[in-house]
DNA sequence: AGAAAACGGTGATTTTGATCACCGTTTCCC
DNA sequence: GGGAAACGGTGATCAAAATCACCGTTTTCT
């Protein structure tokens, strides 16, 4: 199992020096999470930089008795989770929650900071990355401001085809709702609205994307 | 002129290796935009790095007819404007607004891309910038998801006066609708409210504040 | 001074989405 | 097999905010 952790790494860091490399694999540890669990909570300070090495992750904001996702992250590129807490130890602004079974690797800060000054590379790694969920979190934003929930329901389901790389979506409208911070009544009248409309068909246990 | 601004470079860059001071000083441009004006538009490729030296400029996201203020940008600490075209050639997603009388830097973004392998501390500055602003972002996006207009109204109030320094804000109620993406006449309403609840006064040609 | 433009106020109406209430079906589990 | 829980559908109602329409005042510009 290390051994696979190890070959991840190399997934998640392309270009890194072999010095690094090691290191990392010196310093880190692996956690498994099985699908649906809280990888990082709201609120909590965390001292280490954690990484998706296998599966996925999403991104949860949750303020005020309401949440609704922010934005995936994939093991693979553009894979590290937060960043927030690096350079000021305050605690994280979101949640993380897994989406599959996934297998995440944690960090010392510290050496963190240590090898971003060590090894260009590594901050440039970090730097792009972060680059990345800068960008989701714009597009989500713009998003939710712009659209109505109708819009945002076909975006999302789109969105889960294409990473799930298949036209079905295995999920409960109460999940949908809560992904797109609101009520199963709501998501229930728009896919009844969608199906009329030839837009997708509901299946008994999941919803199917029709049209390209 | 020259001189003022070099000394906003340090302003900006505290802990900055004198050899990279050198360097910036020989290839930055400097550019000066009077207030409310567009330094970089939505939908452009921008192959500098802009960072702000003095003054004040409001980040806006622009998308179907509908904008919105995302957050600010100050000269001092936090200066950056943009970094996602930095490693990746795409164009910005939002537009940048000077609030003030400002003076904007550039770098050439094949220079930062080599000061950050070559100054450490070069990067480090970079990622910390940029997580404050993807903090800023994170924040605006929760308020404008979890909170009703009347509530970031108020926020909106209160901040604008904190960064002025005074309890006063010399905006229409068009100007402010704008901000919050929202209309003239929504804003007149809620102010009317908030005047009859004692939150605020309005004079002839701005808001006041009132309470602590 | 006078016209034009910007500003602010306010009523009426509409739209979107949230919430409540209720009910039949399906699935899960003991 | 049977009961509980989760699921999905749908009508009715409500609330927030957007939109439209109109009008008087203030400011600006020539």
């Amino acid at each position: 199992m290390v051994n696979a952790n190890q070959s991840y790494i190399k997934q998640c860091f392309p270009v890194l020096e072999e010095r690094l490399y090691q290191e990392i694999i010196e310093t880190c540890s692996y956690h498994e999470f099985p699908s649906s669990t809280y990888v990082v909570k709201q609120g909590a300070y965390l001292n280490f930089l954690p990484v998706v090495l296998k599966g996925q992750i999403k991104m949860y904001a949750e303020e005020e008795d309401v949440q609704f996702l922010l934005y995936y992250i994939n093991s693979g590129e553009s894979c590290i989770l937060s960043f927030n807490h690096l350079f000021d130890p305050k605690p994280v602004q979101f949640s993380a929650i897994t989406e599959e079974d996934t297998v995440v690797m944690t960090l010392p800060v510290a050496k963190v900071k240590e090898w971003v000054i060590r090894y260009p590379t590594f901050a440039r790694i970090l730097i792009s990355d972060f680059q990345r969920n800068f960008e989701d979190l714009l597009r989500t934003t713009k998003e939710i401001v712009c659209f109505g929930i109708e819009d945002r329901l076909i975006k999302y389901l789109e969105n889960k085809c294409k990473r799930g790389n298949c036209n079905q979506v295995h999920l409960s409208h109460k999940q949908i709702a809560l992904d797109l911070g609101t009520s199963r009544e709501v998501i229930s009248r728009i896919t009844k609205k969608l199906e009329k409309a030839g837009v997708l068909a509901q299946q008994k246990r999941y919803i199917e994307l029709l049209q390209a």
